[in-house]
DNA sequence: CGTGAAACTTGCCAGTGACAAGATTGCGCG
DNA sequence: CGCGCAATCTTGTCACTGGCAAGTTTCACG
């Protein structure tokens, strides 16, 4: 599994944000501890301050590839927007770690670059997604269709993540999700 | 202000949850200290792990507060849906703090007797607003119209208080959510 | 081959949460 | 009135964490 050579790890970086993103799923993003990733990695405890500066820029390309990933499961499901928002839901719920950090800008660098890049991606598949259904609407509509959608999925992913949602709901977030954004639609 | 007695503070307990709401705002739920309440209160640092036990245990307490002060600001607003909505996204941003913990079970004991009566003193505050809305409905369709008002609310809330926002919406969140949840009630 | 930079290590410090044991205080009960 | 006892608070300690500094090993490139 982990191929460790001494020295030169060869493929640290991507061996800690692995760590991470494991241990963020096991802990949360706020009690990650930098030693657990390195000893996780096999390495002292102070390598992983090479790579990513503090805890904060570790976060940071957390967060960087989360955005990427959903912007890719948003375009996937570009042409409809109620599929767009069951595969945010979903994304949000296949891929817990990503989006507890991606949505905790405390915690990690705001104004990275590469960061801002990658979210602006996301939120431009979002938008596309919206434009398309609400066809030639004006653009101020369309600004506002888009935050109600955002926020309908965005609401219901982190209620369903926060365990805050009535037993009722079931345990399908697919299915549950479809129901309630559907309301959106009519 | 600090009006500390040697030993036998008097009213430890709340100083400390006053002075825990104060350190929420300023660093977050998860970068709290126990010993830095302890420092502002004016007692020594162990003193805050016999009110409540150890951090969690003072988290679920502020949790408790944040969940009573919401239903009471749901319960006023309550004849109206869109106004409770308002309401929400209000209560987030005006008691940050509180919101802040309240949506993070993780960080506190989601098991706590007091919590989930105050949880669900919020939710069913929640749920009548609905129920007056939609009339006479079937009880499925109550079940699934608040989960969406819920959703978008909450929604709308954190992506607010997460500055994921894009900067158009404005800065006056009762306005901007306003315009929002109106899309759910077309 | 050899030199400078990149990758990693060891060692350290201040701060934290939790626990144990002791000091102080006030309250109930005789 | 006073005495014992429990609640409250303190002091001391331990393991752990993040971040910094300085040293060591390895690689890349001339």
């Amino acid at each position: 599994m982990t191929d460790t050579r001494a020295y030169h790890h060869g493929d640290l970086r991507r061996a800690l944000l692995a760590a991470a993103l494991e241990a963020v799923g096991e802990v949360g993003p706020a009690a990650l501890s930098l030693r657990d990733l390195a000893r996780r990695a096999g390495v002292s405890h102070a390598a992983p301050a090479h790579h990513f500066g503090d805890k904060a820029g570790l976060l940071t390309a957390l967060a960087a590839q989360g955005f990427d990933l959903l912007a890719q499961a948003l375009t996937e499901a570009d042409d409809d927007l109620l599929e767009a928002g069951v595969a945010y839901v979903d994304f949000a719920v296949t891929h817990r770690a990503y989006f507890e950090v991606m949505f905790r800008p405390e915690l990690y660098r705001a104004d990275d670059a590469e960061l801002i890049a990658a979210r602006g991606r996301a939120g431009a598949a979002l938008r596309s997604g919206v434009a398309a259904l609400s066809g030639g609407g004006a653009p101020a509509d369309t600004d506002r269709d888009s935050l109600a959608a955002w926020s309908i999925a965005h609401g219901f992913a982190t209620l369903w993540l926060a365990g805050a949602l009535p037993d009722r709901v079931g345990d399908n977030p697919r299915e549950a999700a479809r129901a309630v954004l559907r309301r959106l639609s009519t």
